[in-house]
DNA sequence: AATATATACCTTGACAGGCGAGGTATCTAC
DNA sequence: GTAGATACCTCGCCTGTCAAGGTATATATT
């Protein structure tokens, strides 16, 4: 876990939404898949997690069902809507502008531009 | 104000760094560089910076002295200290790593890549 | 039979950063 | 005399994160 959560602070449901854009998922599955992608880097802690999905389904980005496991522990679906859709793709636009808005403004008096 | 200050969240001690890197400077002036370099998009918001200062200088990263103002409004100076220097240098490496990493998740099932 | 590990979910209470709202003081312009 | 710009500061609330705790099922080990 190398990366401060403070910079991944604003970012944990946009990254949530974007594993559930082409597919259903639930918490346990994309939180290992979040630990894949970032070689280890970094994970969601479950109550960051849950606390998220809470939000998202609070706001109509989300919908759950429970998975019809027959063997093994039960798992909460999440589905994402039409709404959920939008939602992700105006978080990807508004992370293009922050991404060049901190870049520019690091740059503002950093080492070597007198 | 078009950024919301989540995204920018764990950035402010940064982006105030790179205001002091090469030159001593105050709040006020400060925020207006960043007010000015965002195009309006940005600001902080004045009890976010002083908190800040108040951060980094309990840190040992900035340093503050009374400017010398003859007429006018007084003015609390900062100064960058060495370590300062190393923390702001580390912190932009930091979100240089963040930035890819947070490309990559949020890529990870996004729009049209089934 | 007991223990450990992996899967899978959930909640509570504390903490830290950001912010709204309030305050003080100096100077300029109308 | 009062409005606006400059310039500083603080209190208390809100929100997202997290450590720590809990529940339950299945498999592998001892």
């Amino acid at each position: 876990m190398s990366i401060t959560s403070d910079l991944i602070r604003g970012h944990t449901e946009t990254i949530i939404m974007a594993n559930l854009y082409n597919k259903d998922s639930y918490g346990y599955e994309i939180n290992k898949a979040i630990q894949e992608a970032s070689d280890g880097q970094y994970e969601l802690k479950e109550a960051t997690l849950y606390g998220a999905f809470r939000r998202l389904e609070d706001n109509g980005y989300i919908v759950s069902y429970w998975g019809d496991q027959t063997t093994g522990a039960r798992r909460r679906y999440y589905h994402i809507t039409d709404q959920g859709k939008i939602y992700f793709e105006t978080s990807c636009k508004e992370w293009e502008n922050a991404k060049k808005l901190i870049d520019k403004l690091i740059g503002i008096g950093g080492k070597g531009n007198e």
